[in-house]
DNA sequence: ATACTATATCTGCTTATGCGTATATCCGTA
DNA sequence: TACGGATATACGCATAAGCAGATATAGTAT
């Protein structure tokens, strides 16, 4: 029971539900975050910890930078989580203007550092949001 | 945005999942709850408010007794919550207490007033919870 | 009107949550 | 080793949320 609360906790954000919604998109790393989302990095970092706490998502590091991503759901609770983003995603409006400012970000280059850039030239996944 | 968050946080609640949870086997006025919960009078209200604004339920008022029901679904994210609050109450072994306990109350006849004994008895959705 | 029952709200308190700033840690590089 | 960039955590504060107990309201019955 704790643990399902403590889901809904992780959900009842803007901040986090505004990140959960980029993420539905692919993997991030911080820097990518705090810039689309245009907030502090300390905060975007506490957000980050509270929602991998929720195991809602999974951080991966590569050299400097942290990179993160949906978990994988365990529970059918978690699996009607994932489901459940699409339509809070389609329904909100900040969260389709965060995907327009990501997207910008990647085109214009405007990214942390080489290995980001890098990254970004080598998965041409800037259509994954185009398509929906 | 703001709205979602809401939904979020009202759902964000022990004792308001345990309401909605027993509330998915059909409509319970305010004492039943109290009692099956165990928990105080006011913080029944209090809670029930919180959803009631969440528009998660709707309340019904019959003589003295307040009835309390899950609202229909509006948006597609409330939808998803209905179903999946299906899911929720499978995994948690509260929420099958919780039933039990409803169940025992009902059949013992320890309820509030003659009214809700009265439709208890015309209304025999007594096995909603057993064919599960 | 009075009394009684069920429900809602108010009050004071405690705890939890979110924020920005400052600081710590982790990692690559020189 | 020292330095700098990216990320995480600690701290102090402001606000929100939850609780128990007291009180207010609505309806019923005498």
């Amino acid at each position: 029971m704790r643990r399902t609360v403590e889901l809904f906790k992780a959900l009842a954000d803007e901040t986090r539900l505004r990140i959960l919604s980029l993420l539905s998109s692919g993997e991030l790393c911080v820097c990518e975050m705090t810039k689309v989302l245009d907030i502090g990095q300390p905060k975007a970092s506490r957000h980050l910890a509270v929602l991998r706490q929720a195991e809602l998502v999974v951080d991966r590091r590569e050299g400097m930078w942290m990179y993160y991503s949906l978990a994988e759901p365990r529970s059918e609770t978690q699996r009607s989580i994932v489901a459940w983003l699409e339509s809070v995603r389609r329904e909100l409006p900040q969260a389709a203007a965060d995907m327009d400012a990501l997207k910008r970000l990647q085109r214009s280059g405007g990214l942390c550092g080489p290995l980001c850039a890098e990254r970004r030239r080598a998965a041409p996944k800037d259509d994954v949001v185009a398509t929906r």
